[in-house]
DNA sequence: ACATTTTTTTAGACAAGCCTAAATCATATA
DNA sequence: TATATGATTTAGGCTTGTCTAAAAAAATGT
């Protein structure tokens, strides 16, 4: 996955806004005035984008995003508005001020610091104005991500994250089969000792105590 | 006061760490090889900096800051030491991982947001490795650290720093038992290889090299 | 003290991102 | 439907920060 430039993140974060906005295209001069930018050089940005094919351009036309496009902008989306929640919680900043600060947080790029910052937030769904907040895997849910623990027999969902990453722990998932991803589906509960058993990719039948499953997050399907 | 851009500030850290190791001049070669950048390359932003008299530089001879330059620098340090501790202190990294992230960190400019952070992290007085962290005019905080090489037996201080970050060089004092804000005294000194018997915490006594006492620095305790 | 080696600087090139000015395309209207 | 108007793209140029290759200066060894 090719890394790109602060530029070219705020271009494409940008496109994903305008267009979020209801419409499916946006046009040069939108864009142009978004980014603070004469429509010549949002032009030459533009080649460049279409080229990576994280925008589909076509000339004299418009711009919509390509699903790695979409993609990478909600990451984009998703630091931006983490810091935007760290900003306000806590550093007591007013939601009106935080915008342009975050836009200059948002392109650090270190993603364990991305998920550090997410987990020491509180894993927030939305940002201080309220704008939903992508998961790590660039969707956009509105889906609440509970613990495997809460997770009701015959519901499936995916796993998205871990609470306790010590190296102990993360071999044992492995050793397992549970992974950052994959889907598991609850087929029972134990009440005495909130233990389960799960199905993992409809493939691997796992057992795992109520400790376990108490440090997994999982974020439900539609079902 | 002219803002400078990210490689600026990057040069005008680096530059600063390299003098405060002890000489009054860096030479071309050791700046480029601490900024992973060729020489001719460093020449040409010596001169740019030259320039906004933000160094001093004759050629073919060396660099040093001016005291425009040494305030800049100790700006831009602050910030990276302040995101160095809030990297471990919040976000529970260790304290090897933190300097890359600091470095993308640090160029973050909104001069409200040092201050929040500052007044967040509850006024730290010394980053992560134990160096001191510049107040907000650039002024470094002046109690004297000395090696621990050169603390006289007999004398106790606090363990403020250490100059060699290498994971084996952390591992190793980790083993010993000893920590930055440890209390230690120094027990015996000998002459014949400059290695000294310390006395850590009123509890442990443990053996260190000379190139071990030569890169802990300690502050000394009112004796 | 001179030759060799190392360090540093200069010269020339390149990519990224921006700009202005001019050309081209799309469209709204007379 | 021809044309004026506005949107967009192209052409050409600038700055920043990098590079390589070659020249110049300093340091080193014999």
């Amino acid at each position: 996955m090719i890394s790109l430039s602060p530029a070219e993140e705020n271009y494409l974060r940008t496109i994903y806004n305008l267009i979020a906005e209801g419409l499916e295209k946006v046009s040069t001069n939108e864009i142009s005035a978004a980014v603070n930018t004469k429509a010549a050089s949002v032009s030459d940005m533009l080649k460049k984008l279409a080229e990576k094919e994280l925008i589909d351009y076509r000339k004299y036309y418009g711009v919509s995003l390509t699903e790695e496009g979409r993609k990478r902008a909600l990451h984009i989306i998703r630091r931006h508005r983490l810091w935007e929640v760290f900003l306000v919680d806590k550093l007591k900043f007013s939601w009106d001020e935080v915008n342009v600060i975050a836009e200059e947080l948002e392109h650090v790029k270190a993603p364990l610091l991305v998920r550090r910052l997410d987990e020491y937030l509180g894993f927030p769904k939305f940002d201080p104005h309220g704008d939903p907040i992508p998961d790590e895997f660039g969707e956009l849910s509105s889906k609440p991500r509970i613990l495997l623990q809460e997770v009701p027999v015959g519901q499936s969902g995916k796993i998205v994250s871990v609470s306790d990453s010590s190296a102990a722990f993360l071999k044992y998932l492995d050793k397992v089969g549970i992974y950052i991803g994959a889907k598991v589906l609850v087929l029972e509960k134990t009440d005495y000792d909130g233990s389960q058993e799960l199905f993992i990719d409809n493939q691997k039948k796992v057992f795992v105590s109520k400790e376990v499953a108490g440090n997994i997050q999982v974020m439900l399907h539609p079902s």
